[in-house]
DNA sequence: AGTATTTTGGTACTTTAGTATGACTTCAAA
DNA sequence: TTTGAAGTCATACTAAAGTACCAAAATACT
């Protein structure tokens, strides 16, 4: 974040005083002025893209959004849901009920009603079916 | 696509335009050199963010761009390359097997192979290592 | 207070997944 | 031609996942 600082003010500088040569170079005549409007057009033109890339790449990037609408259409409860995460993270059941301080048990009726909720036969299948609604 | 061909069509006669009038205002004097340059730069730089807009929205949607180089690095054959993606469909052992008109016992081997490979203990980790790694 | 839902957990069982090991085949490169 | 990697498959085993069924709490809602 400070280079991101560092380096769009040292990029402004050096606008400012490209500008600044520019201006007097038309004046006094040394250079042309169509010339000098094209190396500004295409100076400007990269600087554009160059904003926009580094913007663009955080919300692009951050585009991970959950269907929230769709979990409660399948009637998935708040810690099936929790578990469901867990899944996609690759946990065991045993690893999954240290990770909430439950028992394996409990995680196992969990996980079969997400299987019936989802359709899914395994929980693999139910990862990939929760990748296509977007829940996960 | 060609909505998009004809709006730079458009946007690049209109440049073109813009060009021809900002030298013949300065040359007449009847416009301050400082503010041609300003509204070219403004322009061009305006120009830079749509066009990187327009570019990067397919490239980053597209962005199921897989690292084969990471495969090779893996170590990654072909053939378990094939099961490892049959495991993100959410299919059992039994079911690739089928679909790759092989054994159970292969898959398992390939299988076992892909979590040596992957240094995963489970299925499920490993399609979380191979999303990570991006190769699936 | 009473009802419904959620959450929790257990037992007993079946099915899948995964490990270890060995063996045979194919195919390309040294 | 031998060497090695890749692919195939089997057996025997252990571990994990999943099902079925039940039951008791804790919460939420009326």
């Amino acid at each position: 974040m400070k280079k991101t600082i560092l380096v769009f003010s040292l990029l402004i500088l050096a606008l400012i005083l490209l500008f600044q040569i520019s201006s007097y170079s038309i004046n006094s005549g040394n250079l042309k002025t169509e010339f000098v409007i094209a190396i500004i057009a295409i100076i400007f033109f990269i600087v554009g893209i160059y904003i926009n890339k580094k913007s663009l790449h955080k919300t692009v990037v951050d585009s991970k959004v959950i269907n929230h609408q769709k979990i409660s259409e399948l009637e998935i409860t708040p810690r099936e849901y929790e578990v469901l995460q867990s899944i996609s993270e690759g946990l065991s059941n045993k690893e999954i009920a240290d990770k909430l301080f439950l028992s394996e048990s409990t995680i196992k009726t969990h996980v079969s009603n997400l299987l019936v909720k989802l359709n899914a036969k395994r929980r693999t299948q139910a990862l990939q079916i929760a990748k296509e609604y977007q829940i996960i």
